[in-house]
RNA sequence: GCCCGGAUGGUGGAAUUGGUAGACACGUCAGACUUAAAAUCUGAUGACCGUAAGGUCGUGCGGGUUCAAUUCCCGCUCCGGGUACCA
């Protein structure tokens, strides 16, 4: 019988759909697995050839958990709010909600199309009011919570309140900003006096006004209004992201970008930090993710050292943070960032304009630029500050490598043990004191934390190891500075000035942001989806009468970025219609931790941080059991385009043959991978393709055919490299893309894409469709069941590895050894196999499943077991190598012991001929392995 | 710049714990079947030298450890991802 794989995959589709065959409820007989892919964004291009990747990958890992009798959550739904809808309704006028429904539609079409077992009754969409008034209630929460430090975890914000009407702030360790008190409005405290360092007692509290209690409370929150720098540009009215930000120019238009500051809407993400990087032991994902959350969060132990200002800046302090307080003595300069809210007041009066002019460049640079600048600027201010220890005056210096939203926004530096302190030095002609014992750091810098330290006082002769300890004591004794814990993790900006996300659900009444906790606070419509002209967001175009809820003076015009939809989704699949709860807590109790999550590593420091976040923090308040969303993570590498191009010779309407290309003076084309067959051009179609092609004449090769040149690139509609899973369906079907697309290579290596190889896995399964004619209901041959089982033995240890092209092999080695063999064929055999395929190619896999004798459904059917009796070989062929060079191979039975290996090798007359009159010097002899003589 | 990856035949890749480099597949070449084509099947296929037997080289580059290195260590090159408002 033909392999008629279209009539196949329909039938069996509406079999699925008609039993319901991948619905799933909670159950208490089997043990469950949630396997979940981070959901696409429904873009307008469709769903390319790179997005089924990881789910077919994970639909794989679904199937043969299920096979192996787990009651499996696989569900699918949309991370429906995003800028290129909205950029699409500002371009065009039409909501951004009919083009997020038209793209969605299309997704689900092409994934239905594949075959994949989601539980599709349980589709969400983060842009539903369903689904994101429940984001508005877990921002509620967070506006509603504080951070008890010495506990540990978020509390509700009435317990904070409470003990600041027992007993002031005084026992409270919330966690906040340094020196929160500097953010408040001081007139609210007409009694705190300008000296109000951030003690406060019951009397003050009690006494506060609501608005003066607010203030103070805003400093607390895990979701709170600070102001905040943004990427600002008049000309658009809008706010850019650091990407659409060059060379302080917008992208789009090259106008002037500034930097504004803003009051935003902010995550403290921060009080998680210690706990956002003790979780990762608990997680199975991959060294390299774990270890770029640990440098995001970049947590690092040292000191914060106070630098008193000398001359007309002595009533100034600087505060530095730096994790080698040991080296102290080899400071001889002070770095402040450009920012610095210190830097008029060492700045004298000579060096004014060029200060400013230094502070305004950098001002127009990227963070990224910044940092990525290779030439060493910065300058002197004229200011100094005095050194604790020495009492000597030190000079201070902007430089564009600080950065001000890393610690306190300046640096001691100490040029002797720092790279780019010892370069800055370096080209300023700054003294480098000699600290380390045995490097002329005049020469070179030192790096080693084995070096003992010189000219250091009471530090003399210690190395890092024991002296950073040794200098923390000696600063926190003397007073001029004390340990502290420093995190490059900053709290998230969770407003965005647009008009496609969830609306807060805030209003204002005397500027004092208030909950809106009962109802949901829809998207208002507005007249057009950009910035109104004096810069507010698309939001504040709606009138009174245009919001849904309206409370208050004002409603809050922001909106919440992508993030916040995605941060707690997984959730939601567990119970997806609940409209009391965001998710009952039976169903979270019931499936718990994602137990397989696949996606790119691309969302390493974005959505994977932030979910663990917001999974903490729900687990904090109890509403949850967990506080990690992913147990296990596999990162699938990025899909990317392979290009075709013609060669036409210059000025002509002729195209000449790749190989012939450099006989003629051309220009390189793009051609639609569509028209291109292995390399090979169809000519006609290509007169076809365009009008400007239609009388193209061509320069053949050898063979009388034309062949394209190509190289791989980034997937884009412009280099007509774009690939959808659809074409493919449609010419072999969606079993032969599910193993393609596996068989490819290592999931978590990113490749290019290619279809060459994909008649070679159609084959396959042609092959198995004529292996089930071939057989019959008879009993098993020895032979038989030793493929079956060394393939049973091979794919179940790859799947458990996640090893997925080479079980494609596997399977395909098994179906070739059983075509060879010249005994008939058993069905009872072959069942076991079928059950083996069925992940990758389900619905062949069902087709022949019933033609073989299988009961039910394949997806049903029992995962089957190796047995071992039937994987052990009688010989082993050992190869004989000669210093490390194989030169001949020698067939031993397995049983043969080490001694008796050694006897027989050095017996065979190919190893007296190798020799040649050498000397045997050693034999090492690997069992079952190798033997290696060394002459 | 910083952080995290990657590099193996003409191509995608395999080699699971340091133990036969190139499994499986594509492509190419040769052959069978056929009036012919398609499909299918069989064989060859890392490079170089050699009629052959056989030998030399070979896993991005340069060193090192080891009886033995694609695998471990040190130093580079190139490519990809992230870098806080793309998702």
């Amino acid at each position: 019988m033909e392999y008629d794989f279209r009539s196949i995959e329909k039938q069996w589709q509406g079999v699925w759909s008609e039993k319901k065959s991948y619905e799933v409820k909670e159950s208490g007989e089997k043990p469950k697995f949630y396997a979940l892919d981070m959901f696409p964004y429904p873009s307008g291009a469709g769903l390319h050839v790179g997005h089924p990747l990881g789910y077919i990958a994970s639909d794989v890992i679904a199937r043969y958990k299920r096979h192996c009798g787990f009651n499996v959550l696989h569900p699918m739904g949309f991370d429906s709010f995003g800028l290129p809808a909205e950029q699409y309704a500002i371009a065009t006028g039409q909501h951004p909600a009919i083009t997020t429904e038209t793209n969605i539609t299309r997704y689900r079409e092409q994934m239905k199309q594949i075959g994949f077992a989601f539980d599709w009754s349980r589709e969400i969409r983060t842009s539903e009011p369903s689904y994101y008034r429940w984001t508005q209630w877990i921002f509620g929460k967070l506006f509603e919570s504080w951070y008890d430090v010495e506990a540990g975890r978020a509390k509700p914000l009435s317990e904070l309140e409470e003990a600041f009407s027992n007993n002031g702030n005084y026992s409270i360790t919330a966690s906040c900003d340094d020196e929160w008190w500097k953010g408040l409005d001081m007139s609210l405290f007409p009694h705190f006096g300008e000296h109000f360092a951030g003690t406060f007692t019951a009397t003050d509290w009690n006494s506060m006004s609501k608005q003066a209690r607010n203030a103070i409370l805003m400093q607390f929150r895990l979701a709170y209004l600070a102001n905040s720098e943004v990427n600002w540009c008049p000309e658009l009215g809008t706010v850019l992201a650091n990407d659409e930000v060059k060379d302080g120019l917008s992208e789009r238009g090259g106008h002037p970008v500034e930097k504004k500051t803003m009051r935003q809407w902010m995550m403290r993400i921060t009080a998680y930090a210690d706990r956002l990087i003790s979780g990762l032991e608990e997680v199975n994902w991959t060294d390299s993710i774990k270890e770029a959350q640990r440098n995001w969060v970049g947590r690092s132990e040292g000191a914060s050292v106070r630098f008193s200002g000398a001359g007309s800046a002595s009533d100034c302090v600087v505060d530095v943070f730096t994790t080698r307080p040991d080296t102290l003595y080899g400071v001889s300069f002070m770095v402040l960032a450009p920012e610095h809210k210190l830097v008029t007041n060492f700045t004298s009066d000579v060096n004014k304009a060029a200060v400013e002019e230094y502070v305004l460049t950098a001002s127009r640079k990227s963070e990224r630029e910044r940092q990525g600048e290779k030439e060493i600027s910065g300058i002197a201010l004229g200011g100094s500050v005095i050194h604790p220890l020495t009492g000597r005056e030190i000079p201070v210096y902007i430089a564009e490598y600080v950065l001000a939203g890393y610690g306190t926004g300046a640096i001691m530096a100490v040029p002797a043990g720092d790279e780019r302190d010892w370069k800055f030095a370096q080209h300023f002609s700054i003294e480098i004191p000699d600290i380390f014992e045995g490097y002329d750091t005049n020469t070179e810098v030192c790096s080693n934390d084995t070096a003992q330290l010189k000219n250091s006082g009471s530090l003399d002769g210690l190395a890092k190891k024991l002296s950073v300890p040794a200098a923390l004591d000696l600063l926190e004794k003397d007073g001029f500075g004390e340990r502290r814990i420093n995190y490059r993790l900053r709290d998230a900006v969770f407003s965005r000035q647009r008009y496609w996300g969830e609306p807060f659900p805030i209003y204002y009444e005397n500027d004092i942001p208030q909950l809106i906790e009962e109802e949901t606070v829809t998207l208002p419509t507005v007249d057009a989806y950009l910035p109104t002209t004096d810069g507010e967001p698309p939001l504040a175009r709606a009138k009174r009468e245009d919001w849904p809820v309206f409370k208050g003076d004002r409603m809050e015009t922001n909106t919440m970025p992508g993030w916040a939809g995605s941060s707690w989704y997984f959730l939601r699949y567990m119970d997806p219609n609940n409209n009391k709860e965001f998710c009952a807590r039976e169903k979270s109790d019931y499936w718990g931790q994602v137990d397989l999550y696949v996606g790119g590593a691309e969302h390493t420091t974005g959505h994977l941080l932030y979910s663990r976040f917001w999974t903490k923090f729900l687990c904090d308040l109890d509403l949850i059991s967990f506080d990690e969303p992913f147990k296990t993570m596999i990162n699938q590498g990025m899909i990317l385009g392979r290009s075709s191009f013609v060669y036409r010779i210059q000025g002509t309407e002729k195209f000449v043959t790749f190989e012939k290309r450099k006989d003629f003076k051309t220009q390189r084309l793009h051609v639609d991978i569509a028209l291109v067959d292995n390399d090979k051009l169809d000519l006609e179609g290509f007169r076809k393709w365009r009008v400007e092609f239609a009388n193209a004449e061509f320069v053949l090769g050898e063979d009388d055919t034309y062949t394209c040149g190509h190289e791989v690139e980034k997937m884009s509609k412009s280099k007509y490299n774009v690939q959808t899973p659809d074409e493919l369906v449609e010419k072999y079907g969606a079993d032969t893309l599910r193993c393609y697309e596996m068989f490819l290579g290592p999931l978590t290596q990113s490749k290019p894409w290619d279809t060459q190889g994909i008649s070679g896995v159609h084959n396959f399964l042609r092959k198995i469709s004529r292996l089930i004619d071939s057989a019959s209901d008879i009993d098993p041959s020895k032979p038989e069941l030793r493929i079956v089982h060394q393939a049973i033995d091979k794919v179940t240890t790859d799947l458990e590895r996640h090893a997925f092209n080479t079980v494609v092999s596997a399977l395909m080695i098994a179906v070739n050894e059983l075509n060879d063999l010249d005994t008939p064929r058993s069905f009872s055999a072959l069942r076991p196999l079928i059950t083996l395929l069925s992940p990758y190619a389900p619905h062949l896999a069902e087709e022949v499943w019933t033609k073989i004798g299988g009961a039910g459904l394949v997806i049903d059917s029992v995962w089957p077991k190796a047995n071992p009796a039937y994987l052990i070989a009688d010989e082993v062929v050992y190869p004989v190598s000669f210093n490390g060079k194989v030169r001949f191979k020698l067939t031993l039975p397995t049983a043969t012991s080490k001694d008796e290996i050694e006897t027989l090798v050095l017996a065979d007359d190919r190893t007296k001929k190798q020799m040649d009159g050498r000397e045997i010097r050693k034999v090492i002899v690997v069992p079952g392995r190798i033997v290696n003589i060394v002459c």
